[in-house]
DNA sequence: CGATCTTTTGAAAAAAATCAATGAGAGTGG
DNA sequence: CCACTCTCATTGATTTTTTTCAAAAGATCG
């Protein structure tokens, strides 16, 4: 994946320090975002022992397809996935995106196998955490279990914030309101939320956004010449971040 | 609320014995839909505490509303329910139906107050569960953990399902799909499949499947006119069942 | 029984998809 | 390091789908 070289530097002052190979949550820059946020220091703690593996990926790799039985819940490190559906008729929806700090997985908890695939938009690392043992360790720690289903219910009001996405909203709101949502996540992780680089193609943000890749590029390119935002195929520059949020009007709180 | 009066009879046959008012899953006859099932005995022996009291609806009148602090969960005993998001921008966007055995109010956990407004379609009962104790007693009983992350994740599922038909279908495919889930949930509880009411207008199943309400009738006119249904106000007769799905295509394993 | 809400249906307009062609970058192998 | 593929992105013209606007007919409720 190519990045114009300042971004390229964001990323990697934001990653974790290579010198340890020890999965430790507790060291670990992602805290505030992943499991371990809200969570009381000495909980954090006992959290160590639970993430028993990394796991990397390269780009186009599948962390878990559907019909895989469930074992593990993956937390990202570094990189970023896409979630999607296959659909019996061989359709292939995009569901999600996926970055450091978010939890991959929670799909299979329902019938003990994935339902979901989930495919590396780049190089990535996640860490993996065994279910049964995160099971039983929340049941221990009362501020796990809270936390395990804050995540869970945030999931499931996420959800909902894209249903609105593509129930109620006409492209130029959805493809906005991807841009603005995309923004907040990078600022949350320390990046830049002006300027960053699509990790995906135009046809998988159409197939999350219910629109065909023309009509993504379309409305982008048009975005461009409103001087909301200036974009080169990948690269993305935000100039004019109210003027983008005006746009995606209804604003769904979560997406 | 008109229905006729076989499928009123059927409705009335499947509710709870009227002559005890004591809350108890044990003897509850959702059971097997509702968070009691898949749990041994005398697990569910001590569900009975925890369920704490029961709510009445009229139709019209709202269990939550989008702010509301986060206390209990609910869960339908009968009747059925509308579950919504207002955008800021004033729209409003149907994200859900309720029925019995269906559990409302996981959007709160997260941030610990309701984003989801929860709208009686018809007079209703629910059994409201303090979330406090639940999470509490799920500390204890593991069968009560397992079930209550299955319900939530399936809850994920089943949005990834509305996902698709959203950012993937076709009015004809949206309706249809509508259609078949409602059949499947009717069975599920042992109503005819084939032959229901809808307890939702219009506008709404179009809010739901994202079309405006003339699109949902004229479908559903055209399902007429091809004999796939019969059709005629609320009430509805599938006729052709895997016609239905075969329009239905995209088989959305969940919704 | 009148008032209101819901549904149906038609005609016209708007939005997005489809079809098609060109262009830009990234990655590969000589 | 450059030429060559291949994938991905852009843009235009046309078609299809859905929405919008409008009117009328059916239910429902006090």
């Amino acid at each position: 994946m190519l990045a114009t070289t300042e971004i390229q530097q964001q990323n990697d002052a934001c990653n974790f320090a290579k010198d340890t190979n020890a999965v430790r949550c507790t060291n670990c820059n992602l805290r505030e975002l992943c499991l371990p946020q809200g969570m009381a220091q000495d909980d954090v703690l006992r959290l160590n022992g639970l993430v028993a593996t990394r796991r990397r990926l390269k780009r186009g790799e599948s962390l878990q397809r559907a019909g895989d039985p469930f074992r593990s819940l993956y937390a990202v490190r570094s990189g970023s996935f896409k979630t999607c559906i296959a659909t019996e008729d061989g359709r292939d929806q995009v569901t999600g995106f996926k970055m450091s700090g978010d939890l991959i997985g929670l799909d299979g908890i329902g019938t003990n196998a994935h339902i979901i695939d989930v495919i590396a938009l780049e190089d990535s690392e996640v860490c993996a955490i065994p279910f049964a043992r995160l099971e039983e360790s929340s049941r221990e720690i009362a501020g796990l279990q809270k936390q395990f289903h804050r995540i869970m219910s945030r999931e499931i009001v996420g959800e909902q914030g894209v249903m609105v996405l593509l129930g109620s909203m006409r492209a130029e709101e959805r493809v906005a309101t991807f841009l603005v949502s995309l923004s907040r996540r990078f600022r949350a992780r320390g990046y830049s939320p002006t300027e960053f680089h699509l990790r995906m193609t135009r046809e998988e943000i159409g197939s999350y956004l219910g629109l065909k890749l023309e009509t993504v590029s379309r409305v982008m390119s048009r975005f461009d010449d409103m001087k909301l935002i200036q974009i080169k195929q990948k690269h993305v520059v935000i100039l004019d971040p109210q003027g983008l949020k005006d746009v995606a009007a209804p604003a769904t709180s979560g997406l």
